[in-house]
DNA sequence: TAAAAATACTCCATAGGTATTTTAT
DNA sequence: ATAAAATACCTATGGAGTATTTTTA
């Protein structure tokens, strides 16, 4: 849809260099000297400064990747809708999407594996980091879709909710606390407790929750701080100590009776995930559908 | 910014004619077909149904149609940012207004003026209507930006404030009821007036107001409905009877003293008028220059 | 002197033209 | 018979290549 000459400029802007462009493009260094120096005479005005070894973008460069970057949004639509056409299966592009821990390791594999029978020519990439940074690739265009905690309805972004995740305590089955359960709230205080590193979303939830009950995490006996779900539930699997985690990080194990479940009586910790895309990109059916496939097979 | 090739396509789809886009385009036929096959070759299906000696868009063919109309909106944009930076006056695009009488026989005229003066090489055209007709001329894309009564939020459209306009009661210097003024408003209904034609937003906005104060327009000593603003205040210039116009479209002949206006206490006649755009095309920069332009020079 | 962009030149694919045929009303 | 699109065939521009030079860090 844009013309092989502007296709080229955005190579050209994205990484700064005519080299790197004419490798992606597959195509010789000196053809894109001639497309920019013809949009160049086209524009009457210079794109890029030429500082030596280094080119940068000009005022006008900027202006006009800008707007370019918005028409290849339309074009990579465009490029799904019509190979949809012809038949679901065949549905062609690509989608990049980034996603916070819990969701990127116990929600989304299930879901992109059925989304990827669906949909077998559809590419898909997952990121995986924290909500911030998420969010911050969202809006440098390093992913096209995101899945991050809270809507904190951000002014460049658009939220829409995916799924509520539910934050539950656990112990192994070889523990005490298995007998215990359910346990008065105010008994937390004299167990030993396995916590997440600080800056965790499941630790914030966590605090969160404890507070309405004037409680906090200094009152807890905590006994170690481990970094990561994953190394959390191993511990605990070894361990007779008390921990919180996602109720979907460990569906497996409470299912084969590894792990335990303890009640706490009025201790609900939860926290919302929302789909987050740029502002004014709504119009991309590929992502509408993925969000849509997505909260269907939850 | 868009391929040849699909600049022709949009031609083709827009005027459902191969040969009235080769005209359009100043190319000639066979090469229009030309490029409609490789597109159809590209896409691997039709576009356009040949009926005979008529074609129309193929679903396939309404989709590319539908994201290309979008790509050209950011086309046009282009165009205009880009020439803009080289000089504000250098600005080049086209646009492509709309609005119902009031606003543009009394308030744009002077407007048109003053932004045709900072920059002349913007092409505006204006298109005359009353606003369920302006509002049909922007969804079919017939116009870009349009100026109408009210901001009843249609959900395809977004709206922005633009001015209040007040309607007042008028008469001839000649006329008797000017020094009867201040009138009370029950006194009205003694007196012979004279009303624009049914559908107009002036009687509708002196329907309301008089309703207001438990008067209705059957009330009314109707002397004679005339079809238009400039036929009406004509007829006053003539007239002893009582009139109700827009303030700004008597503005000179108030200044002259040729017409009067007449005070008629507690009643207050205002409508507001407001820009209208398609949803989502707010980054259309021209659009946004001439509505602050606009606001700023009413 | 090495890395990156610009220049020079060559080649061929394709956008565009004219003339003509096909198709459906 | 006429209007519109498709086909055939020709031309020339411009997009892409290789080889080389220029620039500057």
């Amino acid at each position: 849809m844009l013309s092989i000459r502007h296709q080229i400029f955005i190579q050209v802007a994205l990484h700064l260099s005519f080299s790197k462009a004419s490798e992606i493009l597959f195509i010789s260094q000196p053809a894109v000297s001639k497309h920019i120096k013809n949009l160049e005479y086209e524009y009457k005005m210079a794109l890029f400064e030429r500082k030596g070894t280094q080119i940068s973008l000009t005022p006008a460069g900027e202006v006009l990747l800008k707007n370019l970057l918005q028409a290849k949004e339309i074009q990579e639509n465009l490029v799904f809708e019509m190979s949809a056409l012809q038949n679901e299966a065949d549905a062609n592009g690509q989608l990049r999407l980034g996603a916070s821990t819990t969701v990127a390791l116990y929600v989304l594999p299930k879901i992109l594996s059925a989304f990827h029978r669906a949909y077998p020519n559809i590419e898909i990439s997952l990121m995986n980091r924290n909500s911030t940074n998420i969010l911050k690739a969202l809006i440098g265009r390093d992913i096209d879709l995101g899945i991050i905690e809270g809507n904190k309805s951000y002014s460049e972004v658009e939220y829409s909710p995916f799924l509520v995740d539910e934050i539950i305590p656990i112990c192994s089955s070889l523990s005490d606390w298995k007998n215990q359960s359910p346990l008065p709230i105010q008994k937390l205080k004299e167990v030993p407790i396995v916590l997440r590193e600080y800056g965790s979303g499941t630790l914030a939830t966590l605090t969160q929750s404890l507070l309405k009950h004037d409680i906090r995490i200094t009152d807890l006996k905590v006994k170690v701080r481990l970094g990561g779900t994953e190394a959390l539930k191993n511990f605990l699997l070894q361990d007779t100590g008390l921990g919180f985690l996602p109720e979907r990080s460990v569906k497996k194990e409470l299912e084969t009776g590894e792990l335990y479940r303890v009640e706490i009586a009025g201790l609900k910790m939860e926290r919302d995930f929302s789909f987050i895309q740029r502002q004014g990109e709504d119009n991309h059916k590929l992502r509408t559908i993925f969000r849509r496939f997505a909260q269907q097979n939850v």
